[in-house]
DNA sequence: GCGGTATTGACAATCATTATCAATAAGGTT
DNA sequence: AACCTTATTGATAATGATTGTCAATACCGC
């Protein structure tokens, strides 16, 4: 349907597997490092195309971080959210069925339609608050 | 306590007016035309500063539009969302009690600190609906 | 009014992302 | 398997928002 002259290239599939091997969000460049680290000679652009596309096709998350990058995320194909570490970028996917409904309903209200939303939660995972505590104390 | 050594500006309380004239949310570069534009002559890097100034005092919003430019709105200072439209940027606060304590709730049984989250809803309002449709018959 | 210094503003620098475009390769056809 | 069409790649330039620089300016306490 989305596809009707796509092809398949090893770029793509390295692309959806580096990015399947990453535990939290990434963002392009990263993942662009990531590939070329594993030897890989696939280009920037590339990358950046193809993160595009699997956004696109609802293959991958992605959400902008506070300076301005754009991150990515294998995705489960239900519709979910994201709990984010603001430290160390590990994500845990959250259900929020209370809240889809509260956002249509809210919406639906004000007289918009096509409601869409972003609900993300950020905060310090058990791990980073240990991390930061030892660091104050260094 | 956020304000040691500040001083206030004419620039300052020119980008805070007219950032309250506002209607929806607006980027950097847009306010320091519609300042242009009423004649002042202040800089760009200015506005920039004074609303990174106003949204860490908690006197603005802000969020960061699809194509990754960051946008800001006056804001009254009780905690709320928004509800945009994706068309023309016209803005609704809402309160979110609900979603509040369910964020919190989340992010505690997950062992995060500090949660902050990040609820916006975007829609397609009234007036744009009957906009869209005209264009499709045109 | 004076002086120390926060602030300004023109411009350069940065950084993520996108556009360009010739070279390459996917995948159907024969 | 050689072939052809054209989607895709990748090196690089271009874009565009934002931040850094730094001399000149103007707040504000004295």
């Amino acid at each position: 349907m989305t596809d009707s002259k796509r092809r398949n290239t090893w770029q793509k599939d390295a692309v959806r597997h580096a990015l399947s091997e990453s535990t939290g969000f990434v963002g392009a460049q990263q993942l662009h490092q990531v590939l070329r680290n594993h030897g890989s000679t696939i280009g920037l652009a590339t990358v950046y195309r193809a993160l595009a596309d699997l956004a696109a096709n609802g293959d991958a998350d992605s959400l902008q971080s506070q300076d301005g990058e754009v991150l990515y995320r294998a995705c489960t194909n239900s519709h979910h959210h994201h709990l984010i570490c603001r430290d160390c970028g590990v994500t845990v996917e959250i259900e929020a069925e209370r809240v889809e409904s509260w956002a249509d309903e809210v919406a639906k209200a004000a007289g918009f339609e096509n409601p869409t939303h972003t609900i993300d939660i950020f905060g310090t995972c058990s791990a980073c608050q240990g991390r930061n505590i030892a660091r104050e104390l260094a």
